[in-house]
RNA sequence: GCCGAAGUGGCGGAACUGGCAGACGCGCUCGACUCAAAAUCGAGUUGGGUCACCCCCAGUGCGGGUUCAACUCCCGCCUUCGGCACCA
C-alpha cells in the first residue's frame, strides 16, 4: 500500500495532469489582483544549464506563491532565439539557423517541462518568429519616425571574430561581451538609436525604482554619468571660440593651458603654417595609431605637444597655451578641456611632465598651497585665492555664482553631460531581425511601408563569407521598390541588434497572438508593470537599460500608460561548483537531466533553493541534492504511515506543541517568502516542522495520537510544500484525500494567537553570561520574575555573595543581573 | 584610484528591531537493525581546559570603542568579490 517515493514516474504523470487540466493557464484581465512574474527568458542554446534550473525555480516558486494567495498570476516563458551562436554553428556545420533553433527550443521546452516549473505555454513566444520581429520592426520604425533612429558614419567597435560592430554597452574591458574578442575600432556608417535623448529621465527615475537592488542602481547611474558644469569660451587669436567644459568653473582662475583632442578639426586650422605643424601632426598621427583601450586607460601616459598657439582666458585676459594631448577624448564634451594642474591630478601630472605653471587657486583651511612646491593636486573643495572677486569665497558655493556670472557676461552658458552614448544597433550579420529600410538609387533611405512588415529574412543563403551578412549576396533579398519614387532600391543588410528583440518581449506576452499590434492596449495596461523581474546582474546596463528607455519610448508614443517596465527586481547568483563557473572548459558542468533523473525535479528544485539564498552564488553539491531527496523521502514516509490512524480526540499538551509548530512554520515560511524571498530559511523551517512531526508520532503510540490535529497539520504541510516541491505535494494531497489540486488550495493562514506558548525559557545572565534558564508562565512581570532568578543557585554562585547592582529585563526572554 | 557588497564550524548557510552564536542541511564519528552491505533509525559533532560528568575559558577577518548585553552599532585597518575607471 504505502509504495516507494519515485519522483520520475510521480512526475510525469502529474505534468501530464496539469497540462491537461490548463492548470497554470492565466484567467482573464479583470479577475482578481493581478501578478505578472517574469524570468529573464533564455537564449536556446541547446540544453538548459543549473543556472536556468535555479533561475526559473525561483520564479517558479514566486508564481506559485502568488497564485495560493489568490493573485491571478502572468507567469510566461519565450525564447531569445536570434543570435550569433545559431549562426556560427551555421557556417561550421552547415545547419541553417531557423532549423537549429526550432530543434534546440523544443529540447528546451521539454526540459523545463520536466522541471515543473507552471508556465503558461499558450503565451509562449520566440523573437525570431516572423510574427514577434515583424513588431521589432514596427517597433524600429516607430523610432525612426519619432527621430530616435538615424544614421551616422561613426568610429564604432567592431569585433574581428563576430565579424559585426556592437553597442557600448556590449563591451567589456574592451572586449566583445559575447566572445571575449578584443575590439577594434572601424569608421562605418551605421544605425544608432538616440537614448541619449533619455539621459536624463532614466537617471531620474532610477529613484522611482525602490524594488531594484542598489547595486544595479548605481550600475546604471554610473554608466548615465551625468556631469553638471559650465562650458566656458577661451579664444584665439582671430576671435574662433575654443570652448571647454568644466565641472569645476570654480578653478577657472587656476587655469594655465587648454588641451586639445588629436582628432579635433581645430588642430589642424591652428598648426597650418606654422614652425609646429610637422611635429604636432606626427604625434596626432601616432595618438590615433594608439588603440581605444590603450588611450581611455587610466594608466597610460599622458602626452602631449604645445601648437605653439595661445588662447586668451575669458576671465582673466590672460594668455594661455594650447596643447595637443592623448588623454583628452574627442566625443565627450567639446573635445578641448582647461588644464587646472594645482586641483586635478591628470592636470597636475601632465604639467610637471612638460614644466608647465601650476597655479593654485583653491586652498584647504588654514593653509597657503604654493604652486612651485605642491607635491600633489588638491582636488578637496577650500577657500578661494588669486580669483579677483571671488576670494575668499567657499569654493562649492563660488560654483553657482561663476556659472551665473559666465552666463550674464555671454562667456560661457551652464551645460550638462552625460556618458550615456547613442546605441549602435546595426548587426552585420544573418540571424536577427533585419532592419527594414531601404536605399534608393535615387531619393536615398526611405523607411519599408508598415504594411509590408515583416520584412523577412531570406531562408536559402549561404553560409560562408565572414564580415558581411549572408543577405547582402542575396539578390532576393536586396532587390526592392522605393516607396516614394518607384524607383530601383536596395534593402539594408544589417539586422538588428538582438538587445531590441528582449527590449520589449515583456510587452508581447499580454497578448502574444495579437495579429493587428505588436500588444493589446487594455492587456498589456494591465499586467504591465512586471511585478517581479529575475534575472542576472550581467545585464544590469545592457537589457535592463534598453528595456527602461524602450518602455519610455511607448509611453510618450501613448501606447502604455506606466513609464517603467519592471517594479521588482531580483538579481540571482551564479550556480558554481568548486567556487567557479560551470564551463566545459573546466569540466565542472553537472547536466539537470542526469540530476533530474537521479534525485527528481522536486529534490533538484529543493535543494538549489535551499542550498543559498537566491541572490548569492550557489555551490552545487551532489550530496546536497540527495539530502534534499531524503527528506522529501521522509515527508513522503510520513504522510503515508500517518493516514487513516484509528486517533484519540484529546487535545492535550504534546497536540498543542503540534499546533503551535505548525502555526509558527505557517509563519516564518509565508514571511520568508512574502518578504524577503529566502526561500533557504522557508525550507529549514519545513524541515523543522516534518522532525517535529516525527517526535509527536514517536513518542506516541498510534492509538494516542489524535488523527484530527495529526491530518490537519501534515495537509497543512504539504501545502506548504507545494511552491518548493509541486508534484510531491501533490500526490500526498490526494493521498490525504485533497480534493482538487493541491495548487489551487488557498495558502494557509496562521493564528497569531496560537504562535506563543503557555511557558517560555528565559535565558539568565550574570554580567552579560549565560549562567541558566529558567521556565516561566510567558509574560512574567518584572519583580516576580527577578526575584525568582535572584533565588536560582547558579546566580547566587555567581554572584559570590556581591549584591546586584542592577537587574535588566527582557520580557519573555532574558534577564541580565549586573554587579558592577 | 573611486564606488558597492561580503568575510560566522570541515562545508552550504542561520541568527529579521542589539538579547542563548552556529537554526536547517551536508559531511564526519559512534551505535541500533543486518550473516553482511545498502537503506533507515538513534546519539554526538566550534576550539580549549587530563571532554566520564558537571563546570569554566575563548570564539563570528584584525585592532580599538559604545552598551547591562555586539555577528549586529561607531572608529581605524586587512582580505576577497563585483562595478566604474583619463568623462574634464
Amino acid at each position: 500500500m504505502n509504495a516507494k517515493y519515485q519522483p520520475e514516474q510521480l512526475e510525469t504523470k502529474w505534468q501530464a495532469v496539469w497540462a491537461d487540466q490548463g492548470l497554470y493557464r492565466t484567467g482573464g484581465p479583470g479577475e482578481r489582483n493581478k501578478y505578472y512574474c517574469l524570468v529573464m527568458f533564455p537564449y536556446p542554446s541547446g540544453v538548459a544549464h543549473m543556472g536556468h534550473v535555479r533561475n526559473y525555480t525561483i520564479g517558479d516558486v514566486v508564481a506559485r506563491w502568488h497564485r495560493m494567495n489568490g493573485y491571478n498570476v502572468l507567469h510566461p516563458m519565450g525564447w531569445d532565439a536570434f543570435g550569433m551562436p545559431a549562426e556560427n554553428a551555421a557556417i561550421k556545420d552547415q545547419v541553417h539557423p531557423a532549423d537549429s533553433t526550432r530543434r534546440n527550443i523544443d529540447f528546451m521546452r521539454a526540459q523545463f517541462k520536466r522541471m515543473g516549473i507552471s508556465y503558461d505555454w499558450d503565451r509562449e513566444l520566440a523573437t525570431n518568429h516572423p510574427g514577434y520581429y515583424r513588431w521589432t520592426q514596427w517597433l524600429f520604425l516607430l523610432l525612426y519616425k519619432r527621430g530616435l533612429a538615424y544614421r551616422k558614419r561613426a568610429a564604432v567597435n567592431w569585433c574581428p571574430d563576430c565579424a559585426t560592430v556592437l553597442a557600448n554597452e556590449q563591451v567589456i574591458d574592451g572586449r566583445c561581451w559575447r566572445c571575449e574578442t578584443a575590439v577594434t575600432e572601424r569608421e562605418l556608417e551605421q544605425w544608432f538609436l538616440k537614448i541619449t535623448d533619455y539621459a536624463e529621465r532614466l537617471l531620474a527615475d532610477l529613484s522611482l525604482l525602490e524594488g531594484w537592488p542598489e547595486r544595479v542602481r548605481v550600475m546604471q547611474e554610473h554608466w548615465i554619468g551625468k556631469s553638471v558644469g559650465v562650458e566656458v569660451e577661451f579664444t584665439l587669436a582671430g576671435g574662433r571660440p575654443a570652448p571647454v567644459f568644466t565641472t569645476r568653473q570654480d578653478t577657472l582662475f587656476g587655469v594655465t593651458y587648454i588641451v586639445v583632442a588629436p582628432e579635433h578639426p581645430l588642430v589642424e586650422e591652428l598648426i597650418a603654417g606654422r614652425p609646429a605643424e610637422a611635429a604636432v601632426r606626427a604625434f596626432v598621427q601616432r595618438a590615433k595609431a594608439q588603440s581605444d583601450l590603450f588611450r581611455s586607460s587610466a594608466e597610460t601616459e599622458k602626452e602631449g605637444i604645445y601648437t605653439g598657439v595661445d588662447a586668451v582666458h575669458p576671465l582673466t585676459g590672460e594668455q594661455v597655451p594650447i596643447w595637443v594631448a592623448n588623454y583628452v577624448l574627442m566625443d565627450y564634451g567639446t573635445g578641448i578641456v582647461m588644464g587646472v594642474p594645482a586641483h586635478d591630478t591628470r592636470d597636475f601630472a601632465f604639467a610637471r611632465k612638460y614644466g608647465l605653471r601650476v597655479r593654485p587657486v583653491i586652498m584647504p583651511p588654514g593653509e597657503r598651497l604654493n604652486g612651485e612646491t605642491m607635491a600633489a593636486a588638491y582636488t578637496e573643495p577650500g577657500v578661494m585665492a588669486d580669483s579677483g572677486r571671488y576670494d575668499g569665497l567657499d569654493s562649492v558655493q563660488a560654483l553657482d555664482r561663476i556659472a551665473a556670472d559666465v552666463e550674464a557676461a555671454r562667456l560661457g552658458r551652464r551645460k550638462v553631460h552625460y556618458r550615456l552614448r547613442d546605441w549602435l544597433i546595426s548587426r552585420q550579420r544573418y540571424w536577427g531581425a533585419p532592419i527594414p529600410m531601404l536605399q534608393c538609387e535615387r531619393c536615398g533611405w526611405h523607411p519599408v511601408p508598415e504594411d509590408q512588415l515583416p520584412v523577412k529574412l531570406v531562408r536559402d543563403v549561404a553560409f560562408t563569407a565572414k564580415g558581411a551578412s549572408p543577405l547582402a549576396q542575396s539578390g532576393e533579398f536586396l532587390a526592392a521598390e522605393c516607396p516614394s519614387c518607384r524607383g530601383k532600391a536596395r534593402r539594408e543588410t544589417d539586422t538588428m541588434d538582438t538587445f531590441i528583440d528582449s527590449s520589449w518581449y515583456f510587452l508581447r506576452y499580454a497578448s502574444p497572438r495579437r495579429q493587428e499590434a505588436p500588444f493589446a492596449r487594455a492587456e498589456v495596461n494591465h499586467w504591465l508593470p512586471v511585478d517581479q523581474y529575475i534575472g542576472g546582474i550581467e545585464h544590469a546596463v545592457l537589457h535592463l537599460l534598453y528595456s527602461r528607455f524602450i518602455t519610455k519610448v511607448l509611453y510618450d508614443a501613448g501606447m502604455v500608460n506606466f513609464t517603467e517596465p519592471f517594479t521588482r527586481l531580483l538579481t540571482q547568483g551564479m550556480v558554481v561548483m568548486g567556487g567557479a563557473k560551470m564551463s566545459k572548459s573546466k569540466g565542472n558542468v553537472v547536466s539537470p537531466d542526469e540530476m533530474i533523473k537521479r534525485y527528481g525535479a522536486d529534490a533538484v528544485r529543493l535543494f538549489i533553493l535551499f542550498a543559498s539564498p537566491p541572490e548569492r552564488d550557489l555551490e552545487w553539491s551532489n550530496q546536497g541534492a540527495e539530502g534534499a531527496f531524503r527528506f522529501l523521502q521522509r515527508v513522503w514516509r510520513l504522510v503515508l504511515e500517518s493516514r487513516g490512524l484509528p486517533g484519540n480526540p484529546t487535545v492535550g499538551p504534546q497536540e498543542e506543541d503540534l499546533m503551535r509548530l505548525t502555526h509558527q512554520t505557517i509563519k516564518r515560511i509565508t514571511t520568508d517568502i512574502r518578504e524577503r524571498m529566502n526561500f533557504n530559511t522557508a525550507i529549514a523551517a519545513a524541515m523543522e516542522l516534518v522532525n517535529g512531526l516525527y517526535a509527536y508520532k514517536d513518542q506516541n503510540p498510534a492509538a494516542r495520537q489524535n488523527a484530527s490535529v495529526l491530518d490537519w497539520s501534515l495537509r497543512t504541510l504539504v501545502v506548504l510544500l507545494a511552491p518548493f516541491a509541486p508534484h510531491l505535494s501533490e500526490e500526498l494531497w490526494h493521498r490525504l484525500g485533497g480534493e482538487g489540486s493541491v495548487h489551487l488550495q488557498r495558502w494557509p493562514q496562521y493564528d497569531a494567537t496560537l504562535l506563543k506558548a503557555a511557558e517560555v525559557t528565559v535565558v539568565v545572565q550574570v554580567d552579560g553570561r549565560v549562567r541558566d534558564k529558567l521556565t516561566v508562565p510567558a509574560g512574567m512581570e518584572g519583580p516576580r520574575l527577578e526575584e525568582l532568578v535572584l533565588g536560582l543557585p547558579k546566580v547566587a554562585q555567581h554572584l559570590d555573595g556581591g549584591r546586584p547592582v542592577r537587574v535588566v529585563i527582557v520580557p519573555d526572554k532574558l534577564v541580565n543581573v549586573v554587579t558592577r
